[in-house]
DNA sequence: CATATTTATTGATTTGGATCAAGTGCTCAT
DNA sequence: ATGAGCACTTGATCCAAATCAATAAATATG
């Protein structure tokens, strides 16, 4: 159950079998069926996630309501608002499942007693926030091509996992565009 | 002198009278003249720094040696690549004075000697990251137009103090671009 | 199972911004 | 002061992606 997720902190820093059986005790498990919520806009992201199973969406819904898909995760990512975590203000951002997820929850008050207890932890929402920079792929110097092959060579699953409406948003292109891209259309 | 730095960080919380006065007296002022590098690519990122006085380009060369500013600022700004700064690796970006320019810096040594005096410093390095979101304008949903009316409605200072080349390249947008939205081109 | 809805594909057209190009006016260095 | 290169503007053209539109395929719902 928790070997996944204790691999992915191993990564962070040098944690002591002390440290990794403390860390496991505080974290609570959560299911979450398709279309649940674990966060919803206007609510302060008070916890860090693992998700162990299935896959979710992160996005938000613009004043024309549109949807614009920020993350898209599957399992083994880390799920956070970073930005509504470390400042413990409310988020803007939806955190639905899309399919049904199991989910490890690392609350930030079991986040403050790890660090007290060990300064190993100490990184860990720090470094999780490095790994969320915002829009990886929609902000970028690169065409919508070269985006989506980027999301191909770096994340295949994403693409295996949502369907392409999504992943059209997540990229910030329309549907049609993805559509024509994949079927290997001539510049 | 002091003035403004100090009107600036009791924006990030509750400080003393000592701890105003530890504070100042770890600042450095620096005198930067016009082109000089205040961090050049490849050196890591050692010190927060307060532009007093004066004006600062922060940008990066891509792999076509084509330049892309990444901030630019003006009096009372802060200026750290906090991505180099918190990480301690090498930056990706040069920081140069544009016009002559006074500026403060508090190196990372001193704001751990800090923090360790007193915990209202601890918010700081923390708050000045969220202070720097990466490529507000550029990244953003928003149409170049709408763009460049939100620098002018934010940041006047900056449409006063840089060549339009430069405000094109922080917009992300081509400087004939901007001229036309400028010159109030009908779309 | 049947039908309604959503998703994906494909084609035609439009369009915003880039690119290419030329001219004007500054700035800075000699 | 003078000339060489920048910076900025303006015009013409091009192009990638958006939009509009229609259909097919997949999925959900009664």
């Amino acid at each position: 159950m928790f070997d996944s997720i204790i691999s992915s902190i191993k990564g962070f820093g040098n944690f002591t079998e002390e440290d990794i059986s403390l860390f496991t005790s505080k974290l609570q498990v959560i299911n979450l069926a398709k279309n649940n919520f674990l966060l919803e806009e206007g609510q302060v992201c008070q916890s860090l996630y693992f998700l162990y199973e299935g896959s979710v969406r992160i996005y938000m819904i613009d004043n024309e309501s549109d949807e614009h898909t920020h993350e898209l995760l599957t399992a083994n990512d880390w799920i956070i608002d970073y930005e509504s975590f470390t400042s413990q203000k409310p988020s803007g951002y939806f955190i639905q499942a899309f399919h049904e997820s199991k989910i490890l929850e690392l609350n930030v008050y079991s986040l403050h007693e790890l660090i007290k207890a060990s300064a190993s932890f100490f990184r860990l929402g720090k470094v999780l926030g490095h790994e969320f920079p915002d829009y990886p792929y929609k902000n970028s110097l690169l065409s919508p091509r070269e985006r989506y092959a980027s999301l191909l060579a770096s994340k295949p699953m994403v693409i295996q996992t949502f369907p392409m409406k999504y992943i059209a948003s997540y990229l910030g292109m329309r549907p049609e565009t993805l559509s024509r891209i994949r079927s290997g259309i001539r510049i």
